[in-house]
DNA sequence: GATGAATGAGGCTTCATTCAT
DNA sequence: AATGAATGAAGCCTCATTCAT
């Protein structure tokens, strides 16, 4: 195994592990086993656990950003591009149900609620959603709400209904996706 | 303290700790100081940590039911009766923000999971708010969707804002209370 | 086993394998083992090794102190007290070897470094020795040199000769402490 | 870099790191680090890293005796070369504060042990101040004592002394180290 | 019933040493 | 000869659970 794959490793072995049983649930010697190295060699890579859970999420939101900017309709109607993220979001999370896993235990995490808190706060550069949201408010398009709210209307559903998806209580088609998509239209547009 | 107080010690300390320091940062030696009871104690009265923690969790699902039922206004019109559910949870959690965290944190492990399963699968008796989901849906007032898709319209929204609330990520009044709640009739609406 | 003696046990075996091993030759779970009970045991008692170590550095300094004081001649002449805390010390030492390396052993670590910084700074207690020192600098009995060197004059060779003895390298009987006694008085004496 | 060169530079890495923070304080791989080779280079030199130290010491050991023998005044008098011998090590040890850490540390080790047990076991040539010692009992200007006892009056207050100045508990100056030297001087002689 | 000291398995991390390149 | 990634044993510490008092 090269070097770069060893680390793609671990990454993955935490990504699954940490999807399957939680943080607390996966020890670096799990996570080491399943990666195919010794435990000490994931030390050569991330300083410690907290880094590797840190570098593990930052790897996935990138990929989650990059599946969200493809084919975007910069330019084009609020709705529509509402429509593409959201869209986006649920096809990237339902064919990608560990990294889904992952990122909601992140976000349920001392971890994760830093990770907010810079986000909210700005230390982030501002997010191409962020940015339709301001957009659609100034075109009085959407209605006139904190931020949160509209992030609220919009992940918190859609969070919900593809962790359902995922422990099977439900079943989501395109069909239905598009519904509920535009069912959070509803909520946010004016 | 008498048995009864006991018990009820424990279930509140295992509250408060939870909320504050997730189920990893609350052993059990701590929940017995913070109960003013001995470690061994709390094994008199449940079983194991996650009996524990899964009935201090009922108890809080159903001072919860109670809270939502409080002059419910059975038989009045659907959105009203989805308003007064919806702004009694709101009102509810920003009240009580440890039993808050305690119940995320339940729902985003093992358990919660576990748990989840059951009521979809309608293991547990149908609860007011399905009913009025399926009232409306058979009224035509409400959206033809799944019941899941319902349930995350509504709580997803919620829960995420309570928790951006308690962790001060945003300050939600009474006004913005009501616009949110009924954002998320719009989306549920027909 | 009683509560105190197992908190004696485990200075005892902590001062029995340090005195052997040093610091790093004796693991919390060899001390453990010699002290009878189990490793997660040691942490009712200790904090943590640093702890431990300092704890029962502690204890023997308060012996040792206590040996030095007995039937010290207070008030009487500088050299025959002076020649009464050597010996005392000598006595001490040589009949307890294992307190002897254990002591050795924290003066010669990161712990007994800052140990020396704070009674040299002046932050413990000034103790009998101090005293005798410049109780006879200012009777012009004793030569006219900085407290340290005085230190060095007397404890230098004490400690030396003690460890020689203890690993056999010499064999010292009360003549020979007593002519290294007054040699060392020799040297401080004006 | 040439093979002795590379070999020098470990030995220096070591001396450096080992002086700063301790044999447990200088893994392989800092030494490595610091003597700008790879880790597994330095096996090629040293069997293990017990080997490496032991010979480090060596080196020192070499070092201290050719700086004590500079300038020897050779078949003068006992006490002058005594003086000599003394202020010779005060002004090496005082000038090179890394080399009289790593002796000193190496001292208290097992490795000093075994080291010291040759050494007075007569293992090893007979030094020039062992010389010293016996040609001034012989000529009845020093006490009559075993040797291992003027090794404690001497390098007993010597090392302590060197100590202290190390870690800036006093400063030594030159009249300061003269009238120890003659302190010590006092000791040993009749 | 209540206590809380004791247990010991298990978690994270370090580091001397090896070995394929 | 040199490299440095990899190994895995071993260290410190935590904590759910038990049991003698």
């Amino acid at each position: 195994m090269e070097r770069g794959d060893k680390r793609e490793a671990v990454m993955r072995a935490a990504l699954e592990l940490v999807g399957e049983h939680g943080f607390h649930g996966s020890p670096m010697a799990m996570i080491a086993g399943r990666a195919g190295v010794a435990a000490g060699t994931i030390y050569r890579y991330f300083e410690s656990k907290d880094v590797l859970i840190r570098e593990t999420y930052g790897c996935l939101e990138e990929q989650l950003m990059v599946s969200v900017k493809a084919e975007y309709p910069q330019g084009g109607p609020i709705r529509e591009r509402y429509l593409h993220v959201c869209q986006g979001l649920f096809n990237y999370f339902l064919a990608s149900p560990l990294e889904f896993r992952f990122i909601e235990q992140f976000h349920n995490s001392p971890y994760g609620v830093a990770c907010r808190r810079d986000k909210i706060l700005g230390k982030k550069e501002k997010d191409i959603i962020t940015e339709l949201f301001e957009e659609g408010m100034e075109q009085q398009i959407l209605k006139e709400l904190p931020l949160p709210v509209f992030f609220a209307l919009t992940f918190g559903p859609l969070v919900n209904l593809c962790r359902d998806h995922i422990l099977q209580f439900i079943v989501l088609d395109q069909p239905l996706i598009i519904r509920t998509v535009e069912a959070c239209w509803d909520a946010v547009k004016r």
